[in-house]
RNA sequence: UGGGGAGUCGUCCAAUGGCAGGACGGCAGACUCUGGAUCUGCUUAUAGGGGUUCGAAUCCUCUCUCCCCAGCCA
């Protein structure tokens, strides 16, 4: 029985009850997902997702799904169905609450227009690359903008313009006024608004200057009525340009939570990175089961709920970290261990005849659907004279503690009969094992020996004469290293596995998985998780490796193999 | 060298002045018609130096290391 952890509590959580306590929000708690449509969600996006729905869920509040979409000439309609399909799958739900910074846009210029009048915000009219000279360096305070004072109404008429549509990108900005000197560089007279004459994907031409993300979170954020503002620890020198704009507009002004970001070993998680797997063509698209997107994961055969447990018990904190993708692998076979029928699959068939069984004989017999829950029931496989095993499960020379076949021995065919391998034939030009001849014997029926006979293996099998025909597809790690992007790696691509993917195209499983649905999951015994892909259709059985068992002896021989 | 953060088992997270604990991994064993699952045991950590205190991971202090910031990206 693998119970709930504790009930998960982290420094936010903390934050958030003592705020209740004091009253500071009246006891409200509400809070919000921010997503930049330009890009799939991957799973550092279902540890905020988790993080935000499930503190509004845990304290009866509310959580909204924002699309912070201040940038068109980066986002796209696809990435927002996307998200919102991603964001569902995972279970949340944020009801009528679906909001994007562009619905705010007019309020964000009449904001902007208040700082103008207030002396807290100017046009000016230096270029990119003048602002950046004009911003100094880390270790240098940067020089004021020569149209830093110009007058009040000449900015307003020039921002007006700006608006209307005047000047080409580029030429001018609306920057805040705080200060050139401070040491935090977010507070170098920002830019509050560029000039952009791109079709959004919601207000299509109607604008041509757009707010930038400092100036339009906040505000978003307020106008929402969000108690706890939530995001990663590189905003945190942003936070006190977050409560200069809500200050200096005397604005409902939520509090600001920075937290490390998810890091997953070998894998990558920032958008630059994975869409460049893409681009560059690693993997075959962003839903690839090899990669670390919700939609990759959902191919792959993941489930909500591993997931959801996975966020849990990642934990919260703001220290940088990487968790190891072995916790997730643990989370999806807790999971899938409890709900998914078993069945039988041959990944690499080894031909098997049963000499001592009559020709055209065929038998049924009864399997258990899942060992871990009765209820599953019961179903019928069919034995006959011809069979395929795992050619990983014969050796002719068996290692010290290979349990399974070899000349000579005695092994169970899963729910079948006891065999004893008698010969086998080898390929003359090649040397490899084409076909083993077994006895059976028949008082073994079920799997149970009258005798009180043991056998050290049970094998998996599949009819040869009712097997249906399918391709497996195997995933590994994208990455060999544990930390691609870590300090010491260079480019990303050096520590790429190329053989992240391999595809079995002659495997075997049993016939009941005929009719198995896209997205299905089964368990293939004694070799992991898998699911029904896509591809898949009425001439072509398709299965993705979701993840393997556990497998003792791999751990052994790769033991042997060292010494 | 400016500003902002962070240092606890291999990894992730707890312990908020009172026995450093859990999970994953690893190792060993029990059980098993999946070398699966399950169960049991073991292993290993407070970055370093000073100080306060009966008592410090926790408070003070100095040092070291790591991460983030110089987009008209978010």
């Amino acid at each position: 029985m693998a119970e709930v952890p504790e009930k998960p509590s982290d420094f936010i959580r903390e934050i958030i009850a003592r705020d209740n306590e004091t009253g500071k929000f009246g006891q409200r708690v509400h809070t919000r997902f921010p997503p930049e449509p330009n890009g799939y969600l991957h799973i550092g996006h279902a540890k905020s997702i988790c993080l935000n729905f499930g503190i509004a869920r845990d304290s009866g509040g509310l959580c909204n799904l924002r699309f912070d979409d201040t940038n068109p000439t980066k986002e796209e309609v696809e990435y927002v169905d996307s998200i919102k399909e991603d964001v569902r799958w995972l279970g949340f739900d944020w009801e009528d609450r679906l909001f994007y910074a562009s619905d705010y846009f007019g309020k964000l210029y009449e904001y902007a227009v208040q700082l103008i009048k207030a002396g807290k915000a100017y046009v000016c009219d230096l270029t990119a690359d003048e602002i950046r000279e004009y911003r100094g360096t880390l270790t240098e305070p940067g020089k004021e903008s020569p149209y830093r004072d110009r007058s009040v109404e000449e900015s307003l008429d020039l921002f007006r313009r700006m608006r209307e549509g005047e000047f080409p990108d580029g030429s001018r900005t609306l920057r805040a006024k705080i200060d050139m000197a401070s040491g935090n560089i977010n507070m170098r007279d920002p830019v509050m608004y560029r000039i952009l004459h791109a079709e959004h994907h919601r207000t299509g031409s109607k604008w041509c200057i757009y707010p930038m993300y400092d100036y339009a979170h906040c505000v978003s954020d307020s106008l929402e009525g969000i108690t706890h503002s939530i995001c990663t620890l590189e905003f945190e020198d942003h936070r006190p340009l977050y409560d200069w704009f809500l200050d200096e507009l005397k604005a409902y002004h939520p509090q600001q939570i920075e937290f490390a970001r998810l890091n997953l070993s070998n894998t990558v998680l920032s958008k630059r990175k994975l869409i460049r797997l893409v681009r560059e063509g690693h993997v075959k698209g962003w839903d690839d089961p090899r990669m670390p997107t919700i939609s990759g994961f959902r191919r792959r055969g993941y489930t909500p709920e591993a997931i959801r447990n996975f966020c849990d018990r990642i934990g919260v904190a703001k220290r940088d970290s990487t968790v190891e993708a072995a916790l997730l692998e643990h989370c999806i076979r807790e999971d899938l261990n409890k709900r998914v029928p078993r069945a039988m699959a041959v990944l690499r068939p080894l031909r098997v005849v049963i000499t001592n069984c009559p020709e055209g004989r065929e038998e049924e017999l009864e399997a258990v659907n899942n060992p871990e829950d009765p209820s599953m029931g019961v179903r019928k496989v069919s034995f006959s004279k011809v069979l395929y095993i795992e050619r990983d499960d014969f050796r002719e020379d068996p290692p010290k503690d290979f349990f399974r076949l070899a000349p000579g021995r005695e092994v169970r065919l899963r729910y079948a009969y006891f065999i004893t391998c008698t010969g086998f034939v080898k390929d003359p030009a090649t040397g490899e094992i084409v076909e083993l001849q077994c006895v059976y014997d028949p008082a073994t029926r079920g799997g149970d020996s009258p005798d009180g006979r043991k056998v050290k293996a049970t094998l998996h099998w599949v009819s040869a004469s009712r097997a249906l025909p399918a391709e497996v597809r195997l995933y590994d790690y994208l990455f060999l290293t544990a930390e691609p992007s870590g300090p010491a790696e260079g480019d990303f691509a050096s520590s790429l596995n190329l053989n992240s993917l391999e595809t079995l195209t002659s495997c075997y499983v049993e016939p009941g998985l005929r009719d198995a649905a896209p997205g299905s999951r089964w368990q293939f015994e004694r070799q992991g998780y898998f699911c029904v892909d896509p591809d898949s259709g009425d001439e072509r059985l398709v299965f993705n490796r979701t993840v393997t068992l556990k497998d003792t002896w791999a751990k052994i021989e790769k033991k042997q193999k060292k010494h």
